[in-house]
RNA sequence: GGGCCUGUAGUCUAGGUGGUUAUGACGUCGCCCUUACAAGGCGGAGAUCACCGGUUCGAAUCCGGUCGGGCCCA
């Protein structure tokens, strides 16, 4: 008797077995060329919490690399963690009540680190009992020397191939962070702010009102804009005018980009009160004027403002316009704010000296043409993305945690020193240049900026597959970037932008998209909403493996996924129904492996093609990544088919204990079920197969269907089981146990095959008696009851209806079905009633027995039950 | 304002090359302990497939428009 418990142990398996996966290396890549499989995994930010959406992003990829390995792939399945920038310098200074400025710089750097390896551990804890089969041995580390390497060996590279440049420009700022941040990490909200309605005096004679949101910045007026089509301003165009407070001349010039419908139709240009400001400051070569300074105080140029916030600045240069009759009225209006991604302050433009990488749109998108994605339709988030691209990269950031910029400059004659390849990894304040500046009097200082921390992680492509060394060629492009949706614009772009200037290729044969996790009320999860579930939380109350089926089915990759705990409940039901099977297969084959195939009749060799044509769905829809309809063939099969249909077929043979198809049938549909669960439910896999099997499941094969195209045997299956299905509702239906035993069954217009199979059919359905005939039954409809009518017999006779009534019923309904009116005796008078307002209840008889008659759904086949 | 996605029973969802009664799950109601499973089985009710128009013999499906939701962006 084969031991197997009642009820799966999930608590007990889930603490079991990662650690013997750890220790038994399963998950090891083993870096072979032909079949390797290699997942550039993202790196993610240490927050210390791996949310409900990491981990979405994180199944799906475990669903693939545990898939693929069991399709006989050198799975690579690496982690690396996104270390550096703002997030954490931020929470460093929140947790230890300082500003980096205030401590030692290699102090504060030392308290990021800690703050990051920390927070590293808590995520880990959570990808493990999650079950992800991670390499740990491939985890990398952004902020380690081994890494900055890589990444300052890319700058080297790049900067060689002219693809890096240094220069000053216009660049989006945080004044409170003091960096400059790229395009993509701008946010944007809508804000409430007051449209300014200021005169302009002209030099020579009148005036010109313009409009602006920004009065802060009239020191750094450098022109008024006009558009050419605007007949108010036709004499204007040309003159100057006065800047009001400051008194700057400045030229009033036309363009076609200035909307006559907004404010007065004339609008000051600035340096830079936005990204048209820029543009136009380019195109008619303005001068630049410095209103602002890195920390967002106005500068010298504002006289009696200097020194001012942008806030008090706006506030007093407002009041003073209205002092002197400047100011002819305020409008509220609608602005969209660029914000600072992190701290959520709105950026300014300022021009300052920052190192920048070129952006060759078409180039990139020829490049990410070549991906595959999934869905289909990300490529164009990329597309559009890109064609609007219109400023380079820029990836210098005034920063403290980030890999440093392996440059110095000459202060005497700004040359640029920059580091060689065998002195990185580098900090260049802390080391020297390997050779000199060749002016005059050369002073060298290190560059102090770091670099922008999607230069870490838009290499990790070429990081894990090994570059620049381990003959990483052999293995790039990697096959599958797996990533959210929201990160397309940056990580997504920035790796194909870098793939394309250090290799010329694109970084990966797929990318697969997921959305973003909703809350239950299909809200983002949010603190104020209350909505949040993490997954720590799901684990403790459902199982790791139910939150893994609800990732699988919840959604597909792409779309936006909600979270429910009824998709969590029903994975675990799934599981528990999967491990009742098991358990009654292994107690009735009394067997632990696959053995002969015995003599497999119809019902056997049906349930069999039905397992190769799920095994084909399961396999076709994995290759799609269309986990959903795998897990739902995969339950169709089991619970639908396996457990409900063929289970109850066999049942008479497997109690005879010596019929080996049955055996072998079972026990090849179950073992299968759990290997191609065993990719979305890797615990419970292990424990159910190692109930009969050395583990581990994660190292077997899916398998491979066994029969050709098996139509007509499916079709023929399933008329049988639709028979006994049938029979077998029927029971249900009429409150007769389905162990109760039928005298007699008998099967009508039946196709030849099914005399083959009347044990099947009469020891699952347990009818005494089973008659198998070709011919149609000679079916009797005899009427044995009457129903009235009574919205016709009611009005008719009113008050003498309930007599009417009773004097119908009282006929033999026999008698009244060859009939075509009915006479009864009301008061002394012969009525005659159509048998219209009549219903004949007829019953079926067949050889003058009552019988109930069952259809099967497209067949003439008719079941003929006969009344015990 | 633009691009992409999306709108199917109380809830979530399948389908989508046009073809009879639209899939499944949860919930709900009723019946049932059946030599694996009541975390189970059987059944019922519940959907004008967002709206309007077009193409067609026929539209949830194709086309156009309107409205709502999401994401990314201006």
């Amino acid at each position: 008797m084969i031991m197997i418990p009642k009820k799966y142990k999930q608590e007990e398996s889930e603490s079991k077995w990662y650690g013997e996966w750890e220790d038994n290396e399963v998950y090891k890549f083993e870096r072979s060329k032909e079949d390797s499989y290699i997942v550039d995994t993202p790196p993610p930010y240490p927050t210390g919490n791996f949310h409900v959406g990491n981990a979405l992003n994180w199944c799906y990829i475990d669903f693939v690399a545990r898939y693929k390995r069991m399709r006989g792939k050198d799975v690579s399945f690496p982690q690396g963690w996104d270390c550096h920038g703002l997030p954490t310098e931020v929470k460093v200074e929140e947790q230890k009540g300082i500003t980096k400025n205030e401590i030692p710089r290699e102090k504060f750097i030392q308290y990021c680190k800690e703050l990051t390896t920390k927070n590293i551990q808590k995520m880990k804890s959570t990808m493990k009992k999650l079950g992800f089969s991670i390499d740990w041995e491939q985890e990398y580390v952004t902020m380690k020397p081994e890494y900055w390497q890589k990444t300052q060996k890319s700058f080297l590279e790049m900067f060689d191939e002219k693809e890096i440049y240094r220069s000053k420009h216009p660049v989006n700022w945080c004044p409170r962070c003091e960096t400059a941040i790229a395009y993509a990490e701008v946010e944007h909200e809508d804000r409430e702010t007051k449209l300014n309605y200021i005169t302009f005096p002209i030099s020579e004679k009148g005036e010109i009102e313009i409009a602006t949101t920004r009065p802060e910045l009239l020191p750094a007026c450098g022109a008024i804009a006009v558009n050419p089509e605007d007949e108010r301003f036709k004499e204007l165009v040309g003159k100057k005018a006065r800047v009001p407070l400051f008194d700057q001349e400045i030229e009033i010039i036309e363009d076609e980009g200035v909307d006559p419908e907004f404010g007065t139709g004339a609008v000051m240009i600035c340096t830079f009160g936005d990204k048209q400001d820029v543009e136009w400051w380019n195109k008619y070569d303005l001068e630049l004027r410095k209103a602002l300074d890195k920390k967002g105080k106005l500068t010298e140029i504002a006289d009696e403002f200097e020194g001012l916030s942008v806030e008090e600045g706006k506030k007093e240069i407002i009041e003073e316009l209205k002092n002197q009759n400047y100011l002819n009225r305020q409008e509220k209006i609608d602005q969209r704010v660029g914000l600072c991604w992190r701290c959520d302050t709105p950026i300014e433009i300022l021009s300052e000296d920052q190192w920048f990488v070129k952006v060759h749109q078409e180039q990139i998108l020829e490049k990410a043409k070549e991906i595959n994605w999934f869905p289909e339709h990300m490529y164009l988030r990329l597309k559009n993305w890109t064609k609007k691209m219109e400023w380079d990269w820029c990836i210098s950031r005034q920063r403290i945690f980030g890999t440093p910029i392996p440059v110095w400059y000459c202060t005497n004659c700004n040359e640029v020193i920059i580091a060689e390849e065998n002195q990185i990894p580098i900090d260049p304040r802390e080391a020297e240049p390997l050779r000199e500046c060749n002016c005059e009097n050369p002073n060298l200082k290190p560059e102090t900026d770091v670099l922008d921390t999607w230069m870490d992680s838009s290499i990790s492509a070429l990081h894990v597959a090994g570059w620049p060394k381990d003959n990483y060629q052999d293995y790039y492009p990697v096959q599958l970037r797996p990533q959210g949706h929201d990160i397309i614009r940056t990580w997504a772009f920035y790796t194909i932008l870098r793939s394309l200037s250090l290799e010329d290729k694109k970084p990966w044969e797929d990318i697969l998209i997921n959305g973003m996790v909703f809350g239950e009320d299909g809200n983002k999860m949010s603190k104020s909403l209350g909505n949040i579930v993490s997954p720590e939380e799901v684990i403790k109350k459902e199982g790791a493996d139910p939150f893994r089926l609800w990732a699988a089915t919840g959604g597909s990759p792409g779309n936006d996924v909600q979270f429910r705990w009824n998709d969590v409940e029903a994975g675990k039901k799934f599981l528990n129904k999967i491990w009742n099977v098991l358990r009654f297969t292994l107690i009735q084959t009394e067997q632990k492996s696959i053995e002969e195939k015995g003599e497999l009749n119809l019902i056997d060799k049906w349930i069999l093609s039905k397992l190769d044509r799920t095994i084909k769905e399961y396999t076709k829809n994995m290759d799609e990544f269309d986990f959903q309809n795998a897990v739902r063939e995969l339950k169709a099969f089991l619970w639908n088919e396996l457990a409900d249909n063929y289970l109850e077929m066999i049942k008479y043979r497997l109690y005879q204990k010596d019929d080996q198809a049955t055996k072998y049938a079972l026990f090849r549909s179950i073992d299968a079920v759990i290997k191609m669960i065993a990719p979305f439910a890797p615990f419970f896999a292990e424990e159910a197969y190692s109930s009969y099997e050395k583990p581990t499941v994660h190292k077997q094969k899916i398998p491979k269907p066994i029969f050709g195209e098996e139509e007509e045997i499916i079709e023929k299956g399933e008329v049988i089981k639709k028979i006994v299905e049938e029979v077998r509702r029927y029971k249900s239906d009429n409150g007769i146990a389905l162990n109760t035993e039928i005298e007699k069954v008998e099967i009508y217009n039946a196709p030849n095959y099914l005399k083959e199979n009347t044990k099947t059919i009469s020891n699952t359905i347990w009818a005494k008696e089973l008659n198998v005939s070709e011919s149609t039954p000679n079916i009797e409809r005899k009427a044995t009851d009457i129903s009235v009518d009574m919205s016709t017999i009611g009005p008719k006779y009113k008050d003498k209806a309930n007599e009417v009534v009773d004097k119908i019923k009282s006929k033999n309904p026999t008698e009244i079905q060859e009939k075509d009116k009915i006479e009864i005796m009301i008061d002394s008078k012969l009525q005659e009633i159509s048998t219209e307002a009549v219903e004949l209840i007829k019953e079926p008889y067949v050889e003058g027995k009552e019988v109930d008659i069952l259809d099967i759904d497209d067949s003439d086949i008719k079941i003929v039950v006969s009344r015990n």
